[in-house]
DNA sequence: GCCGTTTTCGGCCCGACTGTTTTCAGTCG
């Protein structure tokens, strides 16, 4: 059984150990473990295997592991079946209705036999919902406005959406006078491939008209508040945006609190405790003379709790407070490490630019090179390359080679991985290329089994040097392939393979645990945008933050290194 | 149920808002 679907049982255990009154704490130790093991880089499976203690995991103590074994053992967990018999089925959904917590569910099922999020819908048209004993109309009517506003909404944005739109709001803002530290906070900052919400953060000299502005803008389709320093609004797509402007003497304690993440304050805060300190967004407090500290910066509050800064990427609680304590945060990798990019389309094949513009972009970036890497000619691939056209394109760069100055080409394709394995383009034309890139483009239903035996032949061909796109998922509209990773990890690192992390903010493929794992394995990763055009060569950034939130370092991705180096990778 | 440079037992993050109430429970982030 794989991590998420054990996290999901502990959820759903969390959901209704809370719906039957149970302790809190004890709740709370099973959403933590829920979470902690969801965003696990090994999977559980494995460290069984491997004879590791479950019990190092941060959250999991004697019972959640001998329950975690049950599950990876026998498929089922007898105490999580006999908890399910005891409540109606479908009662947990309800707990998704912002606004409708653990006693309104338990409440609504009992006394009202509300099953679902429609049988609530219609009890409170009925008025039934009103009439409960310290419910009203009020509250019935907010409950229905949240499942509206629930079936309207999207799932969690791709980051790869709400960063521009954010980007230009806080461009339009930043000129008005007096504003300083105009930032995003939240998942945003810490670089989460999705997002909820958006929490934007500034000071100002005069913060209220920081807010008329903002929501005033053109981007606003709707304000659902407004005060003084506070506004929520709504942006295209259903996304919501709040703004909160503050002083500038406490901006660095409030935007590490809502930075978060949760599990990241909470353990820090649980540590503080300890030494007699309250950690609040105003600031830290001496819980012995009761005196209030704050902070204009973030740094200046992690140092007062002793501890290195830690960047926004690694705040989710995964060991990041212990490393900060010793001074052995790892100095993560930067969009300035990187000297090159080595997965880019033309007009050769699906692209939209020429060769030549791509390389002068690249070069205007300040890239060192760039590896054209056009697709091959598989099949359902928009143009791609024959082998002639190849050969065509190959003498192209070669002559472009000559003329350009600053910026050199690699001879390159993305080479189709066929749905029975084989690779669609002679082995001998793939020898004369610097670089040969292998991803899968079709039969993404086959199983877990084939897919991986897919991806393990290209890995093991020595004419391919990366592997691309390995889950081939697309945020939000296509699910990961089945696909056995750990075993692909650790076929990479015995063939020396190169495993990209795709930067395409659709993709961001691998994932930001796939990135810890496989660094911890020591496979190579590389980084690429599979740009389109020359404007998505700054889909960059995007797989940085996935190397970030992967806890990696500029050594760890083979284009922070200079042309020499990565060719001697290729040639090897 | 977890966890320990005060503890193997007795704690467990913090503050704010809302609606329904005569002082607060429930929920959220």
């Amino acid at each position: 059984m794989k991590n998420t679907a054990i996290a999901k049982v502990f959820q759903d255990m969390a959901d209704l150990l809370e719906l039957k009154g149970e302790n809190p704490f004890k709740t709370r130790a099973y959403q933590r473990a829920a979470r902690t093991i969801e965003h696990l880089p090994k999977e559980i499976e494995i460290m069984l295997e491997e004879d590791e203690d479950l019990q190092s995991i941060p959250g999991v103590g004697e019972a959640i592991a001998k329950k975690t074994i049950e599950l990876v053992n026998t498929g089922k967990l007898r105490v999580y079946e006999e908890l399910k018999t005891e409540f109606p089925e479908g009662i947990t959904t309800l707990l998704e209705i912002p606004g409708i917590g653990p006693k309104t569910a338990k409440r609504l099922s009992t006394e009202l036999g509300i099953k679902s999020v429609d049988d609530l819908e219609q009890a409170i048209t009925d008025g039934r919902v009103a009439g409960l004993f310290r419910l009203g109309d009020k509250t019935a009517d907010n409950i229905l406005q949240q499942i509206q506003a629930l079936r309207r909404k999207d799932q969690r944005i791709p980051i790869g959406e709400a960063l521009p739109v954010v980007e230009e709001i806080l461009n339009a803002l930043r000129h008005l006078s007096g504003v300083k530290n105009l930032t995003p906070a939240g998942s945003l900052r810490r670089f989460r491939e999705t997002l909820g919400d958006i929490d934007l953060m500034g000071t100002a000299d005069n913060p209220e008209e920081v807010i008329d502005a903002f929501v005033s803008l053109a981007q606003v389709r709707e304000v659902l508040a407004k005060g003084p320093t506070k506004a929520s609004v709504i942006l295209p797509g259903g996304l919501q945006a709040d703004l909160r402007m503050v002083e500038h003497d406490s901006f660095g304690s409030l935007l590490q609190y809502f930075t978060g993440s949760k599990q990241h304050n909470i353990a820090l805060r649980t540590r503080e405790q300890k030494r007699g300190l309250k950690l609040s967004e105003y600031g830290i407090t001496d819980t012995k003379t009761n005196k209030l500290e704050k902070f204009a910066t973030e740094e200046k509050f992690y140092r007062r709790l002793g501890l290195q800064y830690i960047p926004p990427e690694l705040r989710e609680d995964q060991g990041e407070i212990e490393l900060a304590e010793k001074g052995a945060i790892p100095k993560l990798i930067a969009l300035s490490d990187i000297k090159g990019d080595i997965h880019v389309h033309t007009n050769w094949s699906d692209g939209h630019d020429s060769i030549e513009a791509m390389a002068r972009a690249a070069k205007a970036i300040g890239y060192q090179y760039l590896a054209i890497t056009d697709h091959s000619a598989g099949r359902g691939i928009a143009h791609g390359l024959n082998e002639e056209r190849l050969r065509q394109q190959i003498d192209e760069i070669k002559r472009l080679n000559q003329q350009l100055e600053g910026i050199r080409l690699l001879t390159g394709i993305e080479v189709d991985i066929r749905a029975n394995g084989s690779i669609d383009l002679p082995e001998g034309l793939l020898a004369d290329l610097d670089i040969v890139i292998a991803a899968i483009h079709s039969a993404m239903t086959q199983s877990e089994e084939q897919i991986t035996k897919r991806i393990l032949g290209a890995i093991e061909n020595p004419h391919i040097d990366v592997i691309a796109h390995p889950t081939c998922r697309l945020l939000g509209e296509r699910e990961p392939v089945a696909i056995d990773m750990e075993a692909v990890f650790r076929a990479a690192a015995k063939y020396d393979k190169a495993l990209e992390i795709n930067a395409m903010p659709s993709r961001l493929d691998l994932k930001d645990i796939h990135a810890y794992r496989a660094r911890e394995l020591g496979v190579k990763l590389i980084m690429g945008t599979d740009a389109h055009s020359t404007a998505q060569l700054g889909f960059m950034r995007f797989g940085i933050g996935v190397a970030r939130r992967g806890w990696c370092q500029p050594e760890h991705i083979l284009n922070t290194k200079p042309v020499e180096e990565i060719l001697a990778f290729l040639k090897r």
